[in-house]
DNA sequence: CCTACCGATCGGTAGG
DNA sequence: CCTACCGATCGGTAGG
């Protein structure tokens, strides 16, 4: 089984030339979301004006209402995509039959390829699901509480099953998302590293960490 | 030689009640950027208006501009204090005569104790340094860039004198500080672990990454 | 998808 | 340190 096996359907979740040639309102909707995206992310959600984003979509910011009902609509949009995908990744994996220190190693490829090949969105999630308003607020934080409890879990079970060192199970899963987190460095590099490379000796690092 | 050493001349530089007892003046300015650093923090630069800063301070929105210049000059100072205490830290560090390994155990404690103890204004220089105006955003971006670079440094030091694994010094240097930036989830927590604790478990797992 | 426009709020200043 | 106020810009709406 190659690490890639539980990213497979995460392709589909990315469907945006789908949504083009199916549903052309949707696609500018996405459009429009991407372009979001990418200013959150380089300004803040907050300095970012919907005067900018609509310039870079290349209307008048009055229209951009034909599209989505507000700004705070599009940070939700970015954001609970993107905690879907995680979510699910990680509960496809709950179940399966690999042991813990290889459920971790999937766990940082597959938050490392989102990292990379999704980064507007991930980063988004990461920075600033500050700004979201209630009841969105508690939603993420009760769905991000949940998900680095299992991460927890599995690390856990890795110490008990003797597989992995007895690390305190917080400080790992801490550690692998802040350095994933970590590679918007990366990101803004002159990318001498190719994303594989970066991938592999992340695992390598963070996995020596861990393993007996 | 205990790991503290390095850190005797940064409550020094931390003189808030020195400069309270000194300089009546420079402590309202004191107490400002304190309340500055707090709300930059928990709503960002952006979304932190001078007149929810001003009734955090108990006086009117006008009244501040009698002790700062400008919201971005408040920014600037918090941010350029904290990475001249880095500066410091590394620069001190540089000629010793302790080994690699040894080095970056100290940089470790020094960067979780900075997280800990001045929560606020690291968290803005890590989180908010987007938002600095020219010349600062490059005066900061190149301070960063030469200080992550005596870091590898280190790293690749210890690598060839056989102290450590042959890492990718980038993605070890890069996991340590995200590691020590994801302690801000430690703060918004219960708190069931203590500093000590905290600090002892991050260098033990991030050391055993680097260890042969 | 645009023009025209709304009330609210922004960082900051004048003058005392 | 305050009152009073500035021009600019904000997110969003009406109406076509």
């Amino acid at each position: 089984m190659t690490p890639l096996t539980y990213l497979t359907d995460i392709t589909s979740l990315l469907s945006l030339s789908m949504a083009k040639a199916q549903r052309p309102k949707a696609s500018k909707k996405e459009f429009i979301l991407q372009k979001a995206a990418t200013m959150f992310r380089e300004k803040g959600f907050s300095a970012t004006s919907m005067r900018d984003l609509a310039e870079a979509v290349g209307i008048e910011a009055a229209s951009l209402y034909n599209h989505i009902q507000s700004k705070s609509e599009m940070l939700q949009e970015i954001i609970f995509r993107m905690a879907n995908n995680c979510n699910v990744q990680i509960e496809n994996m709950e179940n399966d039959d690999i042991n813990s220190l290889k459920k971790i190693e999937l766990l940082i490829r597959f938050h490392v390829q989102m990292m990379l090949s999704r980064f507007d969105d991930y980063y988004v999630m990461i920075n600033e699901w500050i700004h979201l308003s209630e009841p969105y607020l508690t939603n993420f934080t009760t769905q991000r509480r949940v998900y680095v409890q299992k991460m927890e879990n599995i690390i856990n079970d890795g110490i008990r099953n003797k597989e992995m060192k007895p690390v305190m199970p917080y400080i790992a899963m801490l550690s692998i998302l802040s350095s994933v987190r970590g590679l918007e460095f990366w990101h803004r590099s002159t990318k001498k590293i190719s994303p594989t490379e970066l991938e592999d000796n992340m695992v390598s690092f963070l996995i020596n960490g861990l393993k007996k």
